[in-house]
DNA sequence: CTGAAAGCGCTTACAG
DNA sequence: CTGAAAGCGCTTACAG
């Protein structure tokens, strides 16, 4: 930055004959000032091209009007999806995003972490991560000492932190009772990496479904893929050797079903009428398939803008000295989708 | 902030005996320091727990370390690839992203922009959004006066700016040529929106390769979509009704791809049996299409990365003085990746 | 090797 | 309605 060319209050005040104090009133709409000075002053500060320092004006109001978000997997749809939300929402309210994208979903050094979060003098963090077994607890934990509220996007409601969640376990429990009400009873899954507790959580959608209905499925009836198309059609081979009576299928995210879909055609079976398919995430491109899939629809675009209506809510709380209002978790609802790749043929 | 419990450069010097002074030069690794001086220095901001405020040393060095990232469509695997490209660069510099993310593809305020840019004092712009016509021309021309150097990620070259772009054109001749290596002459195309200058040079890049053969596509053989698998479909049906000598397509992206072949199969026709086709994008769904989708494949991380180093580059040469090193626009190549949906069935 | 003074560009009381 | 003084939390010369 060119420091003899940066227009300052001061070069203001002097062009228009006042002090830096009176440009400060005019530039920050205080009432008392005379009109003729505020349209004098109004005038030099066009002329001049005059933006006052946003860095100087944190540091005397000791507000940054900061909120780091912390990423990763941004080429999911998912984290990509909230991300639009979030700094849609924070725009609105008048705050400014710091982008922190982690390389992948664990994070190495939190002592760094928190060393970036403190500097930086941000106002709250939004924790817009995958949640991955045992390092969301570790996360929650290690990041409770900030001086700053925190948001977690998560997979499941959790007591003791700030969380809005998307009800995974109840999408999971939706796609399953659909298949359920086709009159299937003979239901597989493909589960996404346990690791993340979204796939979890489904799973465990799919598990109490059924056995409400008096099934009792065991490791016989699903088996683990990675999120991708590749692993989903993997992981329909094994399933169909292990679990021969298999009618349906319930899998965890639209890529691997579309993958699964497609191992299917290359081994001669339809979908639906040898094996019924559902998905999850309502990707574009499931309207598109053949057969269109089955899917459970969730708005990541929502739990974005939720994410931060919360935590500004937050760190209103906390700035103005009243303890937040308690750990409710938020949890936003699923959808579902119902198309031919899920239609029992009668 | 809970102004009181701050710790400052102040309350740490205070602690340990010294001056501020001796602790910014401990903080900042200066050498002059007696080694015993700096252990007790050290073992007080340990123990305190400081870390040195940003928002004060942004001030007093006149360098925030801070570029803004302009961002729209992040639901697009364009853009968000890009970020993700971006940011890890960013990090790996040395510095913070602002995001900026607008809500359409479409600067409504460039004022409103360029005071943000101005007062929140970042050194550098990345301009990640997709170019729209018309749009890319006025965005130069209103963001030429920015006091900071600004990058944009371009569909095609441009002369008096600074622009970090994937080969377009390049990309549209390499899908095109392939359909014609295939031994098709009768090659139709599904751009997509041609406000976006990606969708005008795929399209130039299809229309130079068949005048290359002889050929002189007209009004009859392609149509325009605007990315999504419905639009793909409906594109298709039209584009099969004006053209039935058709043999071939390149369809501008994976997903109208998708949805073309979808339709086709809904018309009783084979891919590419019938019809051979051709995508660009290389979306994870792509390989698992049935028939698996041919298509161009472009590094949007790598694209991402380079357009912070170059950026930086501007950066640290307006920062040293010197006038940047011109506008020299990086050219990014494609990659043809051939599967199932294009090959000549013989 | 260490510290007192001044300054970065603003805002916040406080006078008048 | 307007301005002089002090301060936000650092760093940068300058002495010693």
């Amino acid at each position: 930055m060119n420091t003899e060319n940066r227009i300052t209050i001061r070069k203001v005040a002097d062009a228009a004959g006042v002090s830096k104090q009176t440009v400060s009133r005019v530039i920050n709409d205080h009432p008392d000032v005379a009109d003729r000075t505020r349209k004098r002053v109004q005038e030099v500060i066009d002329q001049l091209g005059y933006h006052p320092s946003a860095v100087a004006r944190s540091l005397t109001k000791q507000r940054t009007r900061m909120i780091v978000v912390v990423t990763a997997g941004l080429n999911l749809i998912g984290p990509s999806s909230v991300l639009n939300g979030v700094s849609l929402k924070a725009e609105e309210l008048g705050y400014t995003l710091l982008l922190k994208n982690l390389p992948d979903f664990y994070v190495r050094d939190y002592q760094e972490l928190i060393r970036y979060i403190i500097e930086m003098r941000v106002e709250g963090v939004a924790w817009v991560c995958p949640e991955i077994d045992h390092n969301r607890r570790e996360s929650i934990e290690k990041l409770s000492k900030l001086p700053v509220p925190i948001i977690f996007q998560g997979s499941s409601p959790i007591k003791d932190a700030l969380v809005v969640t998307i009800d995974n376990y109840g999408g999971g429990c939706l796609a399953t009772q659909h298949l359920i009400d086709q009159g299937f009873r003979e239901i597989g899954h493909i589960s996404g990496p346990l690791e993340f507790g979204d796939a979890e959580a489904r799973k465990e959608g799919w598990f109490d479904s059924l056995q409400k209905i008096g099934s009792s499925p065991t490791d016989m009836h699903w088996t683990e893929g990675d999120w991708s198309a590749a692993s989903g059609a993997k992981a329909l081979s094994d399933l169909l050797d292990k679990y021969p009576d298999m009618e349906a299928i319930f899998v965890a995210n639209d890529q691997m079903a579309i993958g699964a879909i497609q191992r299917l055609h290359d081994c001669g079976l339809q979908v639906p009428g040898d094996l019924a398919i559902i998905g999850y995430d309502n990707i574009p491109e499931s309207a598109y398939n053949s057969p269109p899939l089955s899917t459970i629809s969730q708005d990541f675009h929502a739990m974005g803008a939720k994410t931060i209506e919360v935590l500004v809510d937050a760190i209103k709380a906390q700035q103005s000295g009243k303890e937040p209002p308690g750990f409710e978790s938020v949890i936003l609802n699923t959808d579902l989708i119902i198309r031919k790749s899920s239609i029992r043929n009668r």
